[in-house]
DNA sequence: TTAATTTAGGACTGTTCCAGTACTCAATAA
DNA sequence: TTATTGAGTACTGGAACAGTCCTAAATTAA
């Protein structure tokens, strides 16, 4: 079983993309190219990123998008819960009175626990943490670090 | 977004219903019943059940199928890895070398934490604890207690 | 003022995957 | 031998997903 979608995972690129230069005002266009994804599908990712609070747009001629707080405050929840929506184990974790079944299921009062597991592990990752810069960092250990460095990108 | 399938979710009622009586020996109609869940799709969840070793099954009349083990040595994990297969935050963390962004995809590194943060969460909970009988215990905080209670089950 | 650039916000489409069903074969008990 | 029940496989309808396209609005530059 695969959790992210592909499209939520093409957005943590797009958001790690951004981290690593995040003075720049970067668009669709070249953000597609860097990553190696299609254009269209850059865009409409981008979309919901803005959407979401993760990204800020400018529109117009040399308009773009760049990250709408620091790196380090940026949760890979965040990034998800933008393009997937909100988080839920399963159903009844989403559209809980939905259930018919509610009164006689068992389990449902034991997948919070789950879901709040998942939950923790997504938000407690942040987009600093994804860049390459870290990427030594990590191996060795060391606390995440926020300098931004040169380019990157880019996933299955 | 919702993390498990439709059917892993029904995999787990059904296999909490079994673990409520854990001596019986039960056909797929009668799981089916007590589930509220379609028979065939019970059947076919059973089968994926007792490849992935979470139940036995016995052929022929009055045959049936029961708990591999005791339910405290069973987890989540086990039954949701029966029916959906291995868990995977991404693609790449699943069949990973078929990714052909590898090389400069500095996302890829760090999916492992999530997904043994996700693993965990799974693997944490057995199916004794999600047995009605420790509805109450858990609510009070008390530790799983394994016995046996009268019949439940079902979900969306 | 006009033209070019870029995001916003839809609608649309093709494909894939999922849930559910049906059918045949093998094993077991009476 | 026969009825019952699981094993295994193939099939189908529908929904969700990934991806595309088009028009409108905003901004900049000429």
């Amino acid at each position: 079983m695969i959790i992210l979608s592909k499209l939520a995972d093409y957005g943590v690129i797009i958001a790690t993309q951004l981290a690593t230069q995040p003075e720049r005002q970067a668009n669709a266009a070249t953000l597609a190219e860097e990553t190696r994804l299609p254009r269209t599908t850059v865009a409409k990712l981008l979309k919901a990123l803005a959407h979401g609070g993760v990204v800020t747009a400018s529109r117009g001629a040399s308009g773009g998008y760049r990250l709408a707080r620091p790196a380090e405050a940026i949760s890979i929840a965040e990034v998800v819960a933008a393009i997937d929506g909100a988080i839920g184990v399963t159903q009844c974790s989403i559209h809980g009175p939905d259930c018919t079944r509610t009164t006689f299921c068992s389990t449902k009062p034991h997948w919070k626990r789950i879901n709040d597991a998942v939950g923790t592990a997504l938000a407690a990752m942040t987009l600093a943490e994804m860049t390459p810069a870290n990427l030594f960092a990590q191996w060795l250990k060391l606390p995440p670090k926020p300098g931004p460095t040169e380019g990157q990108g880019a996933a299955p």
